[in-house]
DNA sequence: GCTGAGACTAAGCGTATGCTTAGTTTTCTC
DNA sequence: GAGAAAACTAAGCATACGCTTAGTCTCAGC
């Protein structure tokens, strides 16, 4: 039996140059000096090999720094993680919340929301993929703010779509479900979408806006 | 820095106890004896531990043997995961493929494929988003059936959209599109579902058939 | 009951991990 | 330029990891 053992580490996933360009000028604009390498390192490693399979090492290396080095600027891995994750959700709840707040009738919340909701999966997609996918694993106090940030946009959906339904916009039988499919739509952008695809970014946002307006069986034009 | 570093682990992800029920159940129909108990106990820790977070040790003791045992039966970690992720892919697209087989216009295709597949993800929420996640970080060859298998279920329904648009029952502008769109809610249900929601995973599986069916345009009742 | 095969364990191996320490280098301020 | 603080490194620590080995236990067949 364990002779057939394939000696082969499962090989590092292979990310889209664009991605990394993504990755690197997200960071840039939020961080600089030596924090800023090792933010771009951790979120690559993060995603080409997952948050347990990244040693310390491996960002390091990634961030063209020894493994002591990332310690004089995070006070530990998972503080790196949880640090990359929270402003990873301010930027993503922000990308939802911040557009909808510009407008004041539901249906422009909604199409503008979405439109930017899926604009920020669809470009972030590689980053948006790993924080969700790892974030599943930290549930534990830490992280309890980052949790709340996700909560702040379903409660910011739920309110526009009863906006929508109490003005007599929105053709909604039930809410809730409402509220869950329509972030579902956006959120598993994250998980399919490539840079490689026919679709930019932008263009993808305006085609799940409008998919949303037909959804609530908005009345309006 | 270094002074601030929390000492606790993160915490193993508490899972729903039905979602534990539906896995131990999955597996009591596709193993016995020994390889049954290392199959529920390694699906269980990577669902709460993540593939690389989930020692050999861990895998064992939720299977009540010693981490020794586990090589009697399958030859490495890596090969359990594929295993795993192997068999739960045959599932998940057999829970498509062959209810659509079952009849032969599209409309119906397209309306119980949907469904099962959406119950499927449903009902086996934690088991879906475990294999969903952890196999983004294995693309080496071993993985190459497990892959193969997933493009096959893209095949289906692009196969059934195509269908349906050439007997002029489904009015699709972009088959590939539509194609994504469906998919999409189908598969991120086991990201959001958990067996507290007030849907059950067969309610909802209509739902997701009635949605599919509005979405294509489909011209019967 | 005996024997051999298969299943299983305790112990351990070689290596990897997150993190620390002591020393060195770089940067900043006066 | 000098000194202090900050940033950085090489080396190493304590522990954990996937897996193997040698021995023990269990089961099935005769």
């Amino acid at each position: 039996m364990s002779s057939d053992a394939t000696p082969t580490a499962p090989a590092a996933l292979e990310l889209e140059p664009q991605a990394v360009e993504v990755i690197e000028r997200y960071w840039a604009e939020r961080a600089s000096g030596p924090s800023r390498k090792i933010l771009i390192g951790a979120t690559l490693a993060f995603a080409e090999l997952g948050y347990h399979g990244a040693s310390t090492r491996a960002i390091a290396a990634r961030a063209e720094m020894s493994p002591a080095a990332v310690y004089i600027h995070f006070s530990s891995k998972v503080e790196l993680f949880h640090h990359i994750a929270l402003e990873g959700h301010k930027t993503s709840t922000g990308a939802f919340n911040e557009p909808a707040d510009l407008v004041s009738d539901p249906a422009s919340k909604l199409r503008i929301g979405v439109a930017s909701f899926a604009t920020f999966n669809a470009e972030m997609n590689t980053f948006s993929r790993t924080i969700e996918y790892e974030m599943r694993l930290h549930h534990d106090r830490r992280f309890a703010d980052v949790w709340r940030l996700r909560r702040g946009v379903e409660e910011h959906m739920r309110r526009i779509l009863q906006a929508g339904v109490d003005e007599g916009v929105f053709r909604i039988a039930d809410i809730e479900w409402m509220k869950i499919l329509l972030l579902s739509n956006c959120i598993d952008i994250a998980r399919w979408y490539r840079h490689e695809s026919p679709h930019t970014p932008l263009a993808l946002g305006f085609r799940y806006a409008d998919l949303a307006m037909s959804l609530v069986g908005a009345t309006t034009p």
